[in-house]
DNA sequence: ATCGATAAGATCGAC
DNA sequence: TCTTATCGAT
């Protein structure tokens, strides 16, 4: 009899289960529900993945091993099933707290699941989704970034290593200030060992879990070799002796606390019996070694991973642990999610066929059930201003066709290719925003004020307090410090120790004075940060350090950092607010260092988006531009030289790719001005790869006009050999093949690696140029801003013309044009009380015109909002 | 003589 | 932005 209601009781708890997850495809339940053990999820781009994660994590919360279970805790009762059955017909109630035990067997509670993320922000969508399955329950799940899951361990544990639990984290800036010093003292030649090659170096030993002395004991030599061991190991020196350590040390420390101390292990093995790791493809050696050490007793381990998506490998990922994941837990289950629901079959396809090219994958054919859609475009500009003139043009026309700004994003291979894109866009009055470049705690103010707060909770900070002790100026220069920190480094204590006591050194007996000033400031920041709560504590030290005084000094920009760090002031209020009564500053300070740039994107916003390839990995967007389409851009040069950077470029490609769900863009250029040199590239090879039957072709006016002009000049060019590659009317298909390597022509020969492209190049340029397989439509885009008609003339001068006067060799911090434009005047009038038409913002009145330097400003006044833009540049048209 | 402030010059990889 | 040269102050 009971046991007759058990079994009815098993059966509907099945169906109830089945019911919570019918969304998912089968591959995807088979995820959700597989058991204990290695779990190796193979999820290619827009499977899914997140969403079976946070399903597979809400099933081992609620149901545990139900769903294949005959078991019940508890006996259920004929009434149980009555309500069983009502649940399962009216799936918007919920159940209650009895019937949530029935339904569960084994399950496993919130805060013994470890789920490691890739970023902060996903860490906590993770959370949000888990919260809105689970309710409160879904808070305390353990869902963070390797590095955020790391420094909880050491605040708590680190001290069995001799670290404090106030330990400072120092950014890669920090890392760079440091290791300038270190190189300095130890009158360290750059040239023969760059600082940036030191530091990778460094990362890379931490990441593959070598100390400095098994360093020596490797290093064998070499010169150079011996001498990164000797940089490695005083670096390690000065950060345990300031009491610091760097994102690196976070991983690796972590991990050698749990191998020399196998009772804290033990206790955290405890803790984490469920451990799910995210972008498992893009994980360090390190981060493989604390998988294992945590998961080694239970082997409850589900990472999830797709290896065409590793794109990191450069800062130490290595892509051998999703590939050998199968064999390093014992037999793992493997399940591949490979249907996308993202994008559409053209985009798709256009993804395979280029990864198709990589080999070392574990393969994987994603597919899809969605329409063809629009052919991927390669679109072909003249330079980069006509390229982002294009972007513009294209995002305008979705826009007046109903999409939204935010619906589009621009990428790129590397951060200096936004600044033309940016030019445009801020001339046009197109609304946008760059994720990534020039952080916002990059800023410097933003660092002072950090590094103020830092001291305050960290006085053996010696490196955050040689940064602000003289901003302002307070007479406390480089010999003085040097002074300090020699007495510092004999007495094996804090400058700031030093300072307290500088009565005592005759040596500072010139600087005194001021040294003792800032002692007692220093003491009186302390006493106000004891007296009052943490919110108004920005404040007060903005104002009793003088900070304040010396911005309003500095007149107009001076007032543009104090805004930013008004926003300062405004972030640490929202985590007083948040936090309440946990709120702390060293809380706040960790919060912060912890935070990427991608963290702090708020996709609310109604912008255009543009980042880098890398930054972009996660996202998806309905339309995508990718920009720099060339060879020596991307893939980048650096790349060329070894077949593993060349499949990394080709992930990236990749992902990029995958990243469109409508409608993608390739642009490459004939030109472009780097390194403030211009450049004729070759289209990218990646564009070669794509199935020609997704892939369109299409060329500005002016890059066809300069086709037909240059073929009638013949051989006058300024761009010497190089000249022949940007000839043709086109990339050819095949041109590439049989040819092993791939030289990038950066120089004008003479650098000793002949251009492969030599003889493709002239070949095209005389022969036939042909446009097989491409189909070119340069009628198809009307651009409004482009007025009268072209002679070949006025287009090689347009073409040549910098028109926006950006100059990329000067360095391009935000977005306001450090130049002035080049005579642009006299293309289009505009009065004050025209009706005029804009793209994006619709009809609207001009309100006022000013000339600046040959072109006229104006500002509009729209439905929506007043814009200001420039008349040339701006997608505007009279009525 | 020494130190600090100021002004002018090189810089350029993805997190 | 960080480094380098020169000037002015102590």
């Amino acid at each position: 009899m009971d046991d007759q209601i058990k079994q009815s009781f098993v059966a509907l708890r099945r169906q109830y289960i089945d019911n919570c997850f019918t969304r998912l495809n089968d591959r995807q339940q088979e995820a959700v529900f597989y058991g204990n053990g290695p779990l190796l999820l193979l999820a290619g781009a827009g499977s899914g993945k997140t969403t079976v994660l946070v399903n597979r994590i809400a099933n081992l919360i609620r149901f545990g091993d139900a769903r294949y279970s005959d078991e019940v805790f508890g006996s259920p009762t004929a009434q149980d099933i009555a309500q069983l059955r009502r649940l399962i017909d009216q799936p918007d109630n919920q159940p209650d707290a009895r019937m949530e035990g029935l339904l569960r067997v084994g399950g496993i509670a919130p805060y013994h699941i470890l789920a490691i993320t890739f970023t902060n922000k996903a860490a906590g969508e993770l959370k949000s989704r888990l919260s809105a399955m689970l309710g409160q329950t879904g808070q305390d799940v353990f869902a963070s970034t390797f590095h955020s899951a790391c420094v909880r361990i050491l605040r708590r544990s680190g001290e069995a290593l001799g670290y404090p639990s106030g330990f400072t984290i120092y950014d890669s800036d920090d890392v760079q200030r440091i290791m300038k010093k270190i190189y300095k003292e130890l009158s360290v030649d750059d040239k023969f060992m760059p600082l940036k090659q030191a530091i990778n170096s460094i990362s890379h030993y931490k990441d593959q879990m070598i100390s400095p002395s098994e360093a020596a004991k490797l290093c064998g030599g070499d010169a150079k070799a011996r001498l990164l061991v000797k940089l490695y190991t005083v670096y390690e020196e000065l950060l345990k002796k300031t009491g610091g350590m760097d994102f690196d040390d976070l991983i690796y420390q972590t991990v050698r606390l749990f191998e020399q101390f196998p009772d804290i292990l033990e206790q955290y093995r405890r803790k984490f019996q469920y451990i799910l790791v995210d972008e498992y493809q893009d994980t360090s050696h390190a981060q493989f070694r604390l998988v294992e050490l945590l998961g080694a007793g239970h082997r409850n381990i589900c990472v999830v991973g797709d290896d065409d998506q590793s794109i990191y490998r450069f800062r130490g990922a290595t892509i051998e642990n999703i590939l050998n994941f199968e064999h390093q837990f014992g037999e793992a289950k493997v399940i591949r999610l490979e249907q996308n629901y993202r994008s559409t079959a053209n985009i798709l396809n256009a993804a395979n066929s280029v990864i198709e090219h990589n080999r070392g994958r574990k393969g994987k054919t994603l597919w899809t059930d969605s329409e063809k859609g629009t052919p991927v475009l390669h679109f072909v500009a003249e330079n980069e201003q006509d390229e982002a003139k294009h972007v513009a043009a294209s995002i305008a026309e979705h826009v007046a066709a109903g999409a939204r700004l935010r619906d589009h994003a621009i990428l790129y291979r590397m951060n200096a290719l936004s600044a033309p894109v940016e030019n445009y866009f801020v001339r046009a009055g197109l609304p946008y925003k760059v994720i990534g470049g020039h952080k916002f705690y990059d800023r410097k103010e933003i660092k002072d004020m950090l590094a103020y707060l830092h001291i305050l909770s960290n006085p053996m900070d010696d490196l955050r307090l040689e940064r602000i002790i003289n901003e302002p100026g307070r007479k406390i220069g480089g010999a003085t410090l040097e002074t300090v920190a020699m007495l510092a480094a004999d007495e094996g204590c804090s400058w700031l120790q030093i300072i307290s006591r500088v009565q005592q050194y005759p040596v500072l007996s010139r600087a005194s004075k001021s040294l003792l000033n800032f002692w007692q400031l220093y003491q009186k920041l302390q006493e106000v940060r004891r007296q009052i709560p943490l919110e108004e504590l920005p404040e007060q030290v903005l104002e009793l350090t003088g900070y304040r005084a010396m911005l309003k000094a500095e007149g107009e920009e001076g007032e543009a950092r104090l805004e930013n760090i008004g926003q300062l002031i405004t972030a640490v209020k929202k985590y007083a607010l948040e936090r309440g009564e946990d709120a702390s500053l060293e809380g706040y300070l960790e919060e912060v260092s912890l935070i990427t740039d991608l963290d702090s994107y708020d996709e609310n916003a109604d912008l255009v988006v543009m980042m880098t390839l890398h930054a972009a990995k996660g996202l998806e967007y309905p339309y995508i531009y990718i920009v720099g389409m060339e060879e020596g851009v991307f893939p980048g040069q650096m790349s060329s030289f070894s077949a593993e950077d060349m499949e990394e470029e080709r992930r990236l490609c990749y992902v990029g790719i995958t990243r469109a769900q409508k409608e993608l863009q390739l642009c490459s250029t004939e030109s472009r001005m780097m390194y403030g040199q211009t450049r004729r590239n070759r289209p990218s090879r990646f564009l070669e790869e794509i199935a020609p039957e997704c892939l369109n072709e299409e060329y500005s006016e002016t890059a066809q006009e300069m086709h037909s002009l240059r073929n009638r000049w013949g051989d006058e060019d300024d761009y010497g050999t190089d000249r022949a590659f940007g000839c043709g009317n086109g990339p050819k298909r095949g041109m590439y093949q049989g040819k092993p390597e791939y030289t990038n022509n950066n120089k004008t020969g003479g650098d000793g690696y002949s251009s492969p492209y030599h003889g493709g190049g002239l070949r095209m340029a005389a022969g036939n140029s042909t446009m097989q397989n491409s189909v070119n439509k340069p009628e198809k885009t009307e651009r409004p801003t482009e007025s009268g008609e072209f002679s070949i003339r006025s287009a090689y001068e347009r073409a040549n013309r910098r028109s926006d006067g950006f100059d990329p060799s000067v360095s391009f911090g935000g977005v306001t044009p450090k130049k002035e434009p080049v005579k642009a005047a006299g293309e289009k009038k505009f009065e004050v009380g025209d009706t005029v038409h804009h793209k994006i913002f619709g009809t609207g009145t001009v309100v006022s015109v000013t000339p600046v330097a040959g072109d006229m400003l104006v500002e509009v006044e729209f439905a929506a909002a007043t814009k200001k833009m420039m008349a040339n540049y701006a997608p505007l048209t009279k009525d």
